[in-house]
DNA sequence: TGCACGGCCACAACCTACGT
DNA sequence: ACGTAGGTTGTGGCCGTGCA
């Protein structure tokens, strides 16, 4: 026959409660169990102080079962943490995320660590646990943000832009034949999914830094829609005449040590 | 007889390691 | 990423024992 119990119905209240009470002799056992609905067995085990957490739990999510390796207050830390991060552009990986867990416990020798001494890091389970313990979290893929992006792409910086642009026109009369913009992008040459990340559930994007480029395009083209032929840098010490297989008529193909273009390169490039 | 107490056992939740 | 086995810690019902 299956078991009918319902295991947490009481409430940790109710348990001080019913402790004072009964230190105080104003109630019997028996009475605790119909009055405040604590099974006797339970309440006696806290009143001998047999329950090594007491009634006060970390964790209020659940009754039954042992105490969550971080304290509540640890958790509601490292959501802090995660969630800073991300807003940031800093976004943490889920084995940041476990690394870090361990990290706490660590710089905190009060509390008992559980994890992985080796690993240095909390176990997969811990890791979903947590993230069931906080909903409002998830695994997001990052979407790749540069920091020129992020520390250029404002108001104030777009408006300014615009301003000195209008007076470079006004005042060398400048017409569209004679405006040219150029622009240099970045590509990675191994395709690789960016890692993904924790953040707020439900927000519309979660950004990252971009890391690594390798392989840098320097395109040129006027406002009347006349094209100069683009500058290609690899990433390597040595430039090879197969590197310009398949490129644009006119293309100039270069290398330098990050990938990115430099002053010397530039000037050449003019 | 009512009450306090304790042993036993199944269950539950939180973890781990390991395998697929 | 997920399943499984096993450890840890706490819960709760049942039942037997001892005592006033």
């Amino acid at each position: 026959m299956a078991d009918k119990r319902v295991y947490g119905k009481w409430m940790p209240e109710t348990m001080e409660r019913a402790l004072k009470e009964y230190r105080e002799g104003k109630i019997r056992l028996n009475k605790i169990e119909v009055k405040y609905k604590i099974p006797k067995k339970t309440f006696l085990r806290h009143y001998r102080g047999e329950v090594g957490r007491g009634f006060s739990r970390n964790c209020n999510l659940s009754i039954n079962g042992r105490d969550t390796a971080l304290p509540s207050a640890a958790e509601k830390e490292l959501e802090g943490v995660i969630l800073e991060f991300e807003s940031a552009l800093m976004g943490l990986t889920r084995n940041e995320v476990r690394r870090l867990a361990f990290q706490i416990l660590e710089s905190n020798p009060h509390l008992k660590n559980p994890f992985n001494k080796d690993k240095q890091m909390a176990g997969t389970k811990w890791y979903y646990s947590f993230m069931k313990r906080h909903p409002h979290l998830s695994l997001r893929q990052s979407e790749k943000v540069s920091i020129a992006r992020v520390q250029g792409f404002n108001r104030k910086n777009v408006g300014n832009f615009f301003d000195s642009l209008e007076k470079i026109v006004d005042d060398n009369k400048l017409t569209p034949w004679r405006i040219f913009n150029i622009d240099e992008s970045g590509f990675s040459t191994v395709q690789k999914n960016s890692s993904k990340i924790i953040g707020q559930k439900r927000k519309d994007r979660i950004g990252q830094f971009a890391r690594g480029e390798n392989m840098t395009v320097v395109c040129c083209c006027s406002a009347s829609g006349q094209f100069i032929p683009p500058m290609i840098i690899f990433q390597r010490m040595r430039n090879c005449i197969d590197l310009k297989t398949g490129a644009p008529d006119g293309s100039i193909v270069e290398v330098s040590e990050s990938g990115n273009i430099n002053s010397d390169l530039f000037i050449k490039w003019l």
